[in-house]
DNA sequence: ATCGGCTCGCGCAA
DNA sequence: TGCGCGAAGCCGAT
């Protein structure tokens, strides 16, 4: 466990203290969580109870119903699981931008120590550094994103062939489910701050959603509903039904024989612990869950700023600036592309897809990326287009993966291929290709289907 | 249908 | 120092 944890500042411990706080700001769940499991551990050495406290705000870029929808829908099932173990839970949501931003402090100054979440891009990454100065307590971050504990990987890897032999020495090491001892004192204590939630109910969530200072044009995904239930129930969905299958069919967008539990990754609602150990001995998927994903979070911890071009291995910004003039036909704007209003049936597909079920099929994502990146005027404004459109629309953005996904379509872990326009040597994708490899046709129908009808017959029943 | 060339650089064997 | 091979390909020759 301690090879999972960072101590980002020099504060003590407090004592007397009431409770061992942890803030929960990426892994919102229970189950498979070495940061809760190490709050946990630190309690029982102190005797005290554990408070587990998570927060949303409506001030971060891009707030919307989307997000705020999937991330609410997870307090329920967090709040009935924590109760028989007998530690307390609260959930802040701030509907205003005026609304006071100290409630971790408040709870941090009846606590021994603060454990959070080490999680290297978007706000807890910034967020733990600016935490950490203020605090007057003890403060740890817990690495339980990945399965081999990012720390344990000394440099930034140049590709998925050098991470690979790494992990696979160490896996042996932690493929194994998590044991949280029970926490030995419950908590008891009368609730903190009054006017927080201790949970609260399914059909109460679109109002409050409602009541929030944020953006109401993009309504919750189609197609996955967040909460630990229905990270279950996915689970379960893609091991009986679609693992089999996975290595065949996992490039046939309309074959459905992927898992769609990265919106519940990302959120934290289920760990890629959890599905490993679920999915034993599929290599394939294995291979995408652990090796490809452990490496956007090895390229996000050393990459002071993920979602620039400046992280390009040199041959990639080399061939990429020698292109940086070449001509753009057809071109668009950040604008037609965000209302799927290219001249390209399949592309427009895939970004009515995000739209609607706030994400694309992984093969076809690809394409996305590399046709945003040849119609844009500029490659930065490509980046930039790619990224907004994950930060509104996606349920599995701002993760290691989106940033590792989009660069990757400008050479990022890649190697050089044939030089052409635009790309220079950064591979290239053809409409041609995704005709000869997959069924273009039968997609495109699919997502009009799902335009027209506002449902998805894929969707699970949660 | 299948195959080779395109092109760079890491990591390991020697 | 040399060599094999790599995050999901394209294209033209056979």
């Amino acid at each position: 466990m301690e090879d999972r944890v960072r101590y980002l500042n020099e504060a003590p411990m407090r004592s007397p203290a009431k409770y061992v706080l942890y803030w929960s700001q990426m892994n919102r769940r229970v189950d498979s969580n070495h940061a809760l499991a190490w709050a946990v551990q630190l309690a029982n050495g102190l005797d005290l109870p554990v408070l587990f406290y998570e927060g949303l705000t409506c001030s971060y870029p891009d707030a919307n119903d989307r997000h705020h929808t999937f991330i609410l829908q997870g307090v329920p099932e967090t709040a009935r699981r924590l109760a028989p173990l007998g530690i307390g839970y609260l959930f802040y949501l701030r509907r205003k931008h005026s609304d006071p931003n100290d409630m971790l402090y408040r709870l941090a100054k009846d606590s021994a120590v603060v454990v959070t979440d080490d999680y290297p891009v978007f706000v807890a990454s910034v967020h733990n550094r600016s935490v950490a100065g203020k605090l007057d307590v003890t403060f740890h971050a817990v690495d339980s994103s990945c399965i081999v504990p990012m720390n344990r990987m000394e440099k930034r890897e140049y590709a998925a062939y050098t991470i690979r032999p790494k992990i696979r020495r160490l896996l042996f090491e932690y493929l194994r489910p998590l044991e949280m001892a029970g926490p030995r004192r419950r908590f008891t204590q009368p609730l903190p701050c009054p006017g927080l939630h201790t949970t609260v109910t399914e059909p109460e969530i679109a109002r409050l959603v409602a009541a929030c200072d944020i953006d109401h044009n993009v309504p919750p995904s189609l197609s996955y509903p967040g909460g630990r239930v229905a990270a279950e129930k996915h689970l379960r969905h893609f091991i009986g039904r679609n693992l089999r299958r996975y290595a065949e069919d996992r490039n046939e967008p309309t074959a459905h024989a992927t898992s769609n539990l990265s919106p519940y990754l990302h959120y934290g609602q289920i760990s890629s612990l959890e599905i490993a150990l679920a999915a034993k001995g599929a290599e394939e998927f294995l291979e995408e869950l652990i090796v490809r994903r452990e490496l956007a979070f090895n390229y996000c911890r050393c990459a002071a700023k993920p979602d620039a071009l400046e992280n390009l291995p040199a041959w990639a910004a080399a061939t990429l600036h020698k292109h940086s003039k070449d001509r753009r036909d057809p071109c668009y704007t950040p604008e037609q592309f965000f209302e799927a209003a290219t001249h390209d049936a399949l592309w427009n597909a895939a970004q009515k897809e995000m739209r609607l079920r706030g994400k694309i099929h992984g093969y076809y994502r690809m394409y996305w990326g590399k046709k945003i990146i040849e119609w844009s005027r500029t490659h930065q404004e490509a980046l930039e287009t790619m990224v907004r459109i994950h930060d509104v629309w996606a349920v599995d953005g701002r993760d290691p993966n989106t940033y590792t996904n989009i660069l990757w379509c400008f050479g990022l872990h890649d190697r050089p291929w044939q030089e052409r326009p635009v790309f220079g040597m950064v591979r290239y994708m053809s409409l041609e290709g995704m005709r000869r490899k997959t069924q273009v046709d039968a997609y495109i129908r699919e997502i009009e289907h799902l335009e027209q009808s506002g449902k998805d017959p894929f969707r699970l029943v949660c």
